[in-house]
DNA sequence: TACAAAAAAGTACAAACGTACTATTTTAAT
DNA sequence: ATTAAAATAGTACGTTTGTACTTTTTTGTA
């Protein structure tokens, strides 16, 4: 790898974080060079504008999240790969992300964007989050299919289920949640892919 | 009510909207003076300064919140009260906020600002997101407390069943829900009050 | 080592930012 | 109608914004 590619590899890193802190939209020219320590001039020119550099930092964040998530989690069975994708997410946003100030950078730029409609921006956080949801459905279809999980299970509900503790736990774990947030939404996501498998076994998930 | 105090209500009522559409960090005093058709100073001087402009539209968003969905639902029975609570407050962010492109401004503010931990708009937020969730929390125990709500509920954790739905409602109206997303919201809220009530009658949220 | 290419820095410019200050206009009460 | 106060506008200043352009430095290879 050149000097340029390294260069902006690491532009790209900062940029994710600072954008789980601050928002895609605080990714500014100035911001990130002085984060990089580059001139101005010196850490565009890695990028055709602005846009481009921020459209290049949620791509960094979904190959990050596909390389250090979803590929270690791959499994023959169903079941067992939908445990591990979200052990080894939850214990990865908590390496990354768990420090109080820090949110999710996707759940982030889907707020931050969503105003603006004709964004680029906006279209590829929708993307990625329709392709999030779409993977975690298609899994369970899977569960279904092979008699991990019962028969009247709804995978479009089950899905959403999934994505919506995902979601709160990545905005409430400061708020109403703050202590052991983490273990709480790993032991959410196991109560429930238990009440996957058995159509009446769900009681009150617990806190 | 004299002028001062007419153009400043209709600054916080536009702040609210702008707030929903493109955060509150965007509601700075150039964007608001166009949005209101006074000079940049003309509108700053009904502040001490921006942040303050800011944390009065927060003050001002849960004012409105305040008389318009939690006013009304007020009920002697804690059930009812609850189901009219999140009825109206459907109806009312529906009224509001269901265009595509506009979110609910509390939790756009608290994504928004998570990062700033010494802000002074963080520290509000916040406290307007546990006010919330406190409130929620309150009404469950008042059920368990007057035999509508099951012995067993755990009001913590069913506060944060119903807050969850809040959020991801919210978040996800415009990804992977899309159409009928306020039904849904609804729906699933009746469907989480009503698995209250018996303890084992909670089967597949339906979607 | 030489040398072309790549990378980084320098410079410039118009626009928007927040804020302090002064000037003008409008309001509201006498 | 007069008049003081309140509301709005005007002006100015130092920063920061994104981008275009030129110049210097560094890199990597022949």
């Amino acid at each position: 790898m050149n000097k340029g590619e390294r260069t902006r590899q690491a532009i790209l890193e900062q940029g994710m974080r600072f954008s789980s802190q601050y928002g895609l939209i605080e990714v500014t020219i100035g911001s990130m060079a002085k984060l990089c320590g580059l001139s101005r001039t010196g850490l565009i020119s890695h990028f055709d504008n602005k846009e481009d550099m921020q459209l290049a930092i949620l791509d960094y964040c979904e190959a990050q999240f596909m390389e250090h998530v979803v590929a270690p989690s791959r499994h023959a069975d169903p079941l067992i790969q939908l445990k591990q994708l979200f052990s080894i997410w939850a214990d990865w946003t908590r390496e990354l992300f768990n420090q109080p100030h820090l949110t999710c950078p996707f759940i982030k730029a889907l707020v931050e964007f969503n105003g603006y409609v004709d964004s680029p921006i906006y279209a590829k956080v929708t993307e990625q989050h329709n392709r999030l949801f779409s993977y975690i459905k298609h899994k369970i279809e899977a569960g279904v299919a092979s008699g991990a999980f019962h028969n009247e299970l709804d995978s479009q509900c089950a899905a959403y289920e999934i994505y919506n503790l995902y979601l709160g736990h990545a905005i409430a774990k400061n708020t109403v949640l703050t202590e052991h947030a983490s273990e709480l939404f790993k032991r959410n996501i196991e109560h429930l892919l238990l009440s996957f498998q058995h159509p009446i076994s769900k009681g009150n998930t617990p806190l």
